[in-house]
RNA sequence: GGGCGGAUGGCGAAAUUGGCAGACGCGAUAGCCUUAGGAGCUAUUGGGGCAACCCUUGGAGGUUCAAAUCCUCUUCCGCCCACCA
C-alpha cells in the first residue's frame, strides 16, 4: 500500500493558496521572522540546485512558523538580463515576452515543490513598477555624487557587445560567456562604491553569523593595503615618482625603480633618449596585451629601460628607473621600487636584465651569504643589514621606525591603498533599466526629474542582434526635450547592470506594492533586517557586496537604521552528479520535474535533505530518494497500526527525539534531524505507537514534507492545517534517566561495560567495577595508578 | 604566490566539541512472505583472525589517563583571490 503523493501534493497545494495559508502581515505584537532565498533569475526551469536552495529555505521558514514567529518568506524573480536578449533574437520574440512565460513557467514548477511563499509579495524586476525605484535609487546617488561618468579604460566583452564590471570578468573571460575581454576607452556610469570602503570592511566585523569564507572573500575584495608612499626624486629635475610599498623595511635594498608602462610620466622620461624607440614600441604591445594575458603568472617579465636615473631618498643612491609590464597603473601609484632579493617578482626581472641586488633583511640563522649567490628571493623576517641607522633592528620593528622616520624627513607617507574599484554600471544592452539622464546640448548631463518616472523601456525596439542597443534606434525614446531649457535632446540609451536590480529586493519585499518609494519605511523597519539568507556561494562577493553598500546607503538616506541588511548567511553547497556540477555542457542535468512526478515533492525534498549537510557539496543518488520514499510509505504505515497507548520506552524516544530535532533544526542540521527521526520511526515500528505520539512524529515531519504531514494530520481528525498547531514540547523528565552505561576503559582501551543507577557515589562505583569479572584478567597483579571517572560516560583505570 | 576549507567503511555521512569511531541511510549478503518483485519483513554488514583478541579516521611525529577532534611537519583534493608592490 503506498501513498498517492500525487493526489495528496495537488490537494495541498490547492489548499494552501486558497486559504492564503502563507500571507505575511506585519503585526507589532508578533515576533517577526524574515527568510529570504536568493531569488533565481527565469530561465523557466528550475535546476536541482534551485529545488536545494528553496528546501533548506522552506524548511527553516515553516520550523519558525511552527515556533511561532510571524514569518515572511517572499519570492520573485531576477528578470532583467542578457539571456532574454538572446531568446528575443534568436526566436524572434520580445524579450519582455519571453521572460513573463519563464516566469509563469517557473512560478509553476515553484508551487509543485509546495515552497511556503507569499505570493502575494512576488516582485520581478522588469516591471516598471519596480524597476522606476531602480531610478529613483540612481538619482538620488547621483544628486550625492555617488553616480559619475567617466572615460577610462573599460573591460569589453565582444560577444556581448557590453562592457563588464572587474567582478564580472572570470578568469579573463566574461563571467556569462566567457569569451576573452577585451581593453576598450569608453565613457561609462559609475557608482563610487569606493566611498563607502571604511564602512564595508570594518562592519564585517558585525556579521557573526556569516561563513568565515566569505568574510574572507570580501574582505580580500575590498583590499585594504598598508604600507608608504616614497618619493624619489628624479634625478637632475624637480619631478618626484611616488612609489608604494607595503616592505618599507626593504628600502635601503631598494636598487631600481619601475613605473607601469601606462604611468603619466613615461613619456616624458624617455622623450629624446637612445632608448625612446624601443620604450615606446614595448609601451604599445603591452597596451594591445590584455590584462588577462598580462597577469598570467607564469609569463616572463619583460620591460626596458628608460634612461633616467632616480635618487633614493633614504641613502641618495642614484638607481635606473625601469618600465615593465608586471607593474600595474591600477594598483597603488603605478610605480613601484624593485628589492629583488626579497620580492620575488623584482628577483626574477633583476636576473633577466642584470640589475644590482643587495641584501638587506638577514634570516635568524643568517643563511644569507650574499647577493649573488641567491637562487630565489628572501620573503621572510629577519634582521636589517645595510639598511643605515636602522643595522640589527627587527624588520617588522623597523618597518614602523622607518615609516615614522621618513614621514618626518618629508620623504615619505604612510598610506592606505585599496584594492576595491568603482562599480561600473552602464550595460550597451536593452533588457535593462534604462538610466534616467538626458543629454543636453546646452545644459550637459541633465537628471529626469523624479516625478517623470519611469522611464519606461518601449517594448517595440528592433532586435537584430547587430549595431549594438536597440534602444539606440527607438526615436521616440531617444529623442526628447531637456527638462531643463526644452531644446532637443538625446536620452540616455545604457542601461543598468542586473545587480542594481538585486541589490535592494530584499528591502523591497516588505512593501512590494508600495507607490510612494521604494519601500515603506515603516514596513521595512518592522520586517528588516533579514534574519536568514540562503543561497550560493558564487554571490559571495558581488551580490553580496552591492547589497551591503546600497543598505549603507539607505542608512544614510535616513530611510533604514542599520547599517548591514542580512543577520545571518547559509551558503549552500552545489548538487553534483558522478562528483561533477551538474551542467548542460556536461549533459549531467538531473530535471526536478521527473523526479517530482516519479517519487513526489516530499520525497525530494527528503532526500536532499538527507543527503548531506546545507553547505557541502551533495552527490545526487536517485537510489537515495528511493530511499525517502520508501520511509514516507513506512510512516504511512504506522498510522493504519496505531495503538491506544504507548509504553514508556516509546515515549522516552520521543522526547529525545523532540529535543534533538528541535536543536537541530534551529542550527539547519536537517541530515542528523532526520536521522533522529528515522530512529523514532524505527523505535514505532517495533513498539508501536498511540496518536498522541504518532502526532508529534509528523508535526516534526511536517517541515520537510508538508504535503505528506498536512494529509495525515487531516486522516487523525483535525480540522486546521498542521502549521498552525506548535511545535511539540519535550518534557525534561522523561529525559532522566534512572540508569546509565558506563564505559570501562583500561589504560584507554574499552574493557568493559557496566549499567549503573545515574546518582552514584564514585565509591560505590569503584566497589561495582573492580568486582567486574570481565576486567580482572586485565588487572590480574597490577595496581591501579588513577581511577579517572567521567560522570555518566566512562571509567578509565591507569595501571 | 596568498587566503579559506577538506580528507572517516563499497557509497552519502554521524560522533553531545578531548571520552564506546562508523549513528542514520544507500548498496551488498542470507532467509521469510509472494504467481511475481524495483514491494514488505527478519538477520548480518570497517578490516584481519576458528577464537581470545588485534588493527583502523590521508601519512609521520607529539601532548594527554584518553585524540577523527589539540600541536608540529607532510601528501593529496576543492574553492576563492592573484604580477596588489
Amino acid at each position: 500500500m503506498h501513498y498517492d503523493f500525487k493526489k495528496v501534493e495537488e490537494k495541498w497545494q490547492k489548499h494552501w493558496q486558497k486559504t492564503h495559508a502563507f500571507r505575511a502581515q506585519a503585526d507589532p505584537k508578533r515576533k517577526k521572522y524574515y527568510l529570504l532565498e536568493m531569488f533565481p533569475y527565469p530561465s523557466g526551469k528550475i535546476h536541482m540546485g534551485h529545488v536545494r536552495n528553496y528546501t533548506i529555505g522552506d524548511v527553516a521558514s515553516r520550523f519558525k512558523t511552527l515556533e511561532g514567529y510571524n514569518v515572511m518568506h517572499p519570492m520573485g524573480f531576477d528578470a532583467f538580463g542578457q539571456p532574454a536578449e538572446n531568446a528575443a533574437i534568436k526566436n524572434k520574440t520580445k524579450p519582455g515576452d519571453w521572460t513573463r512565460k519563464c516566469i509563469k513557467e517557473m512560478e509553476t514548477e515553484l508551487k509543485k515543490m509546495g515552497f511556503s511563499y507569499d505570493w502575494e509579495r512576488e516582485v520581478s524586476t522588469c516591471q516598471s513598477d519596480y524597476y522606476q525605484w531602480n531610478q529613483w535609487i540612481f538619482l538620488k546617488m547621483l544628486e550625492r555624487g555617488l553616480a559619475y561618468r567617466k572615460a577610462s579604460q573599460v573591460n569589453w566583452c565582444p560577444s556581448c557587445a557590453t562592457t563588464l564590471a572587474n567582478e564580472e570578468v572570470i578568469e579573463g573571460g566574461c563571467w556569462r560567456c566567457h569569451t576573452k575581454v577585451e581593453q576598450k576607452d569608453l565613457e561609462q556610469w559609475y557608482l563610487k562604491i569606493t566611498e563607502y570602503k571604511e564602512r564595508l570592511l570594518e562592519d564585517l566585523s558585525q556579521l557573526k553569523d556569516w561563513p568565515p569564507r566569505v568574510l574572507a572573500m570580501q574582505n580580500n575584495w575590498i583590499g585594504k593595503s598598508s604600507g608608504v608612499d616614497i618619493y624619489f626624486r628624479l634625478e637632475n629635475s624637480d619631478k618626484l615618482i611616488s612609489v608604494f610599498t607595503t616592505r618599507v623595511d626593504t628600502i635601503f635594498g631598494a636598487t631600481y625603480i619601475v613605473l607601469a608602462p601606462e604611468h603619466p610620466l613615461v613619456l616624458d622620461l624617455i622623450k629624446g633618449t637612445r632608448q625612446e624607440k624601443e620604450a615606446l614600441e614595448f609601451i604599445k604591445k603591452v597596451a594591445s596585451e590584455s590584462k588577462i594575458v598580462r597577469a598570467a603568472s607564469d609569463v616572463k617579465k619583460e620591460g626596458v629601460f628608460t634612461g633616467s636615473f632616480a635618487i633614493n631618498p633614504v641613502n641618495n643612491e642614484k638607481v635606473p628607473v625601469w618600465i615593465a609590464d608586471y607593474v600595474l597603473m591600477e594598483y597603488g601609484t603605478g610605480a613601484i621600487m624593485a628589492v629583488p632579493t626579497h620580492d620575488g617578482r623584482d628577483f626574477l626581472f633583476a636576473k633577466e636584465h642584470k640589475l644590482p641586488m643587495r641584501i638587506v633583511i638577514s634570516p635568524k640563522d643568517g643563511s644569507l651569504k650574499s647577493a649573488e649567490e641567491l637562487t630565489q628571493a628572501y620573503e621572510g623576517n629577519g634582521v636589517q643589514i645595510n639598511s643605515g641607522e636602522f643595522n640589527g633592528l627587527d624588520n617588522r620593528e623597523a618597518k614602523t621606525k622607518i615609516a615614522q622616520w621618513m614621514e618626518a624627513r618629508g620623504i615619505g607617507k604612510i598610506q592606505t591603498h585599496w584594492r576595491l574599484r568603482d562599480w561600473l554600471i552602464s550595460r550597451q544592452r536593452y533588457w535593462g533599466t534604462p538610466i534616467p539622464v538626458i543629454y543636453c546640448p546646452a545644459c550637459g548631463i541633465v537628471p529626469v526629474p523624479c516625478q517623470d518616472l519611469p522611464i519606461e523601456l518601449p517594448a517595440d525596439a528592433p532586435f537584430t542582434g547587430e549595431g549594438g542597443s536597440p534602444l539606440g534606434k527607438v526615436k521616440k525614446f531617444v529623442e526628447v526635450k531637456c527638462p531643463k531649457c526644452k531644446a532637443n535632446a538625446r536620452r540616455e540609451t545604457d542601461t543598468m547592470a542586473t545587480f542594481f536590480d538585486s541589490s535592494w529586493y530584499f528591502l523591497r519585499f516588505c512593501s512590494p506594492k508600495f507607490k510612494a518609494g521604494p519601500f515603506d519605511v515603516n514596513e521595512a523597519k518592522y520586517w528588516m533586517t533579514v534574519d536568514q539568507y540562503i543561497g550560493g556561494i558564487e554571490h559571495a562577493i558581488l551580490h553580496l557586496l552591492y547589497s551591503r553598500f546600497f543598505t549603507k546607503f539607505f542608512q544614510d538616506l535616513k530611510m533604514v537604521d542599520f547599517s548591514e541588511p542580512f543577520d545571518k548567511l547559509l551558503t549552500q553547497g552545489m548538487v553534483l552528479k558522478d562528483g561533477e556540477v551538474m551542467s548542460k555542457s556536461r549533459g549531467n542535468i538531473v530535471d526536478p520535474d521527473s523526479m517530482i512526478k516519479n517519487y513526489g515533492a516530499d520525497a525530494l525534498r527528503l532526500f536532499i535533505l538527507f543527503a548531506a549537510p546545507p553547505e557541502t557539496e551533495l552527490e545526487w543518488e536517485e537510489r537515495g530518494l528511493e530511499g525517502a520514499y520508501k520511509f514516507l510509505n513506512r510512516v504511512w504505515r504506522i498510522q493504519e497500526n496505531l495503538k491506544d497507548d504507548a509504553d514508556p520506552q516509546v515515549l522516552k524516544a520521543l522526547h529525545r527525539t523532540i529535543k534533538k530535532v528541535g536543536a537541530d533544526f534551529s542550527e539547519f542540521k536537517f541530515n542528523t534531524a532526520i536521522a533522529s527521526l528515522m530512529e523514532l520511526t524505527n523505535v514505532i515500528y517495533q513498539s508501536g505507537a498511540d496518536k498522541q505520539v504518532f502526532s508529534a512524529l509528523i508535526i516534526m515531519l511536517s517541515p520537510i514534507v508538508p504535503h505528506f504531514a498536512e494529509e495525515l494530520w487531516q486522516i487523525l481528525g483535525h480540522k486546521e492545517s498542521i502549521f498552525k498547531t506548535g511545535w511539540p514540547k519535550y518534557d525534561p523528565q522523561l529525559l532522566i534517566e534512572e540508569k546509565v552505561e558506563l564505559v570501562i576503559q583500561v589504560n584507554g582501551k574499552l574493557r568493559s561495560k557496566i549499567e549503573v543507577p545515574c546518582g552514584i557515589s564514585e565509591d560505590k562505583l569503584k566497589e561495582l567495577v573492580f568486582k567486574d569479572e570481565k576486567l580482572a584478567p586485565w588487572l590480574e597483579g597490577k595496581t591501579p595508578k588513577k581511577f579517572i571517572l567521567v560522570p555518566q560516560k566512562l571509567v578509565n583505570i591507569v595501571i
